[in-house]
DNA sequence: ATGTCGATTCCCT
DNA sequence: GGGAATCGACATA
C-alpha cells in the first residue's frame, strides 16, 4: 500500500455519453512530460451523443471527427476560434459520441499550467486563479494538449514519444461531489438539453448563471 | 475558389 | 453583458 495511490479510469463508466459526463467528474486528469507533472480534477463537462444536432458527429464521419467514431476513451482534440478543446470518445464504437472537458480545477504542478497558459493565451494579462483553467480552451492551454493528443487513448495514457503522456486517473475514493446540471453553453441546436455537468460550488467551473 | 460559421477567450462598457 | 479576434472545416460552385 502506497500513499497516493492512483487507480486508473473504468473504461466501462465510458458507455453513455450522459453517465460518462457524471462520471468524469472528480476524476483526474494528469499531463506527464520530461520536466514535469501536472495533475487537475475534472469539473466541469458536457455530453453529445448520437444523432445530437449539435454534435460535431451529426452529419457523419469526416477527417476532422473521425476519431469521434472510433473506441471509448479515445482522446477527440479540435480548433474552435484560436483554441483547442478535449473530448473523450465515448459509447459504443461507431455511435460518434463523446464528452468535452469544459474545466479542471489544478492540483498539481500550477506554475508550469501558469507558465503554459501565459505562453499561449492572446491577451496581456497573465492568468492566475480560477482563469487558468476555467473554459475548455483555457485547460487545453494549461496542460499543453495539441493536435498531436488527437486519437490517443486516455484510458492506458501511453506515451507520445518526446511529448510525454495524457492518462486519465479515477476520482478518489474520498472525494465526495455534488452534481450539478445546466444547459450547453455556447451551442446554437439542442439548447434546451440540460447534458452540461458540474461540481456544485467548485470556483473552476466556467461562471454561468443559473449555477450554484 | 470563395463564403459562412463556430462545443472560445479576452477586453471594454 | 457585448463585440472583436481569427482560422480551419465544411458547403457550395
Amino acid at each position: 500500500m502506497t500513499r497516493n495511490a492512483s487507480a486508473p479510469f473504468d473504461r466501462d463508466d465510458l458507455a453513455d455519453p450522459a453517465s460518462a459526463a457524471r462520471a468524469l467528474l472528480g476524476a483526474h486528469l494528469v499531463r506527464i512530460s520530461n520536466r514535469n507533472v501536472r495533475k487537475a480534477r475534472i469539473v466541469e463537462t458536457e455530453a453529445y451523443w448520437e444523432e445530437d444536432p449539435a454534435s460535431h458527429s451529426f452529419g457523419g464521419v469526416t477527417a476532422r471527427t473521425r476519431i469521434m467514431f472510433g473506441p471509448p476513451g479515445s482522446a477527440y482534440v479540435y480548433r474552435i476560434h484560436r483554441v483547442l478543446c478535449l473530448n473523450v470518445v465515448v459509447g459504443p464504437e461507431g455511435r460518434g459520441e463523446a464528452v468535452l472537458l469544459r474545466a479542471i480545477e489544478p492540483i498539481a504542478g500550477i506554475a508550469e499550467m501558469e507558465v503554459a497558459r501565459a505562453s499561449q493565451t492572446v491577451g496581456a494579462r497573465e492568468p492566475r486563479g480560477v482563469a487558468l483553467t476555467n473554459g475548455p480552451g483555457k485547460l487545453c492551454q494549461a496542460l499543453d494538449v495539441t493536435m498531436d493528443w488527437y486519437g490517443t487513448d486516455l484510458i492506458e495514457g501511453r506515451s507520445l514519444g518526446q511529448n510525454g503522456r495524457l492518462v486519465l486517473e479515477a476520482r478518489p475514493p474520498a472525494d465526495f461531489i455534488r452534481v450539478g446540471r445546466s444547459p450547453r453553453i455556447g451551442v446554437s441546436k439542442a439548447k434546451e438539453e440540460m447534458m452540461r455537468f458540474y461540481i456544485k460550488g467548485n470556483p473552476w467551473v466556467s461562471p454561468r448563471k443559473g449555477d450554484e
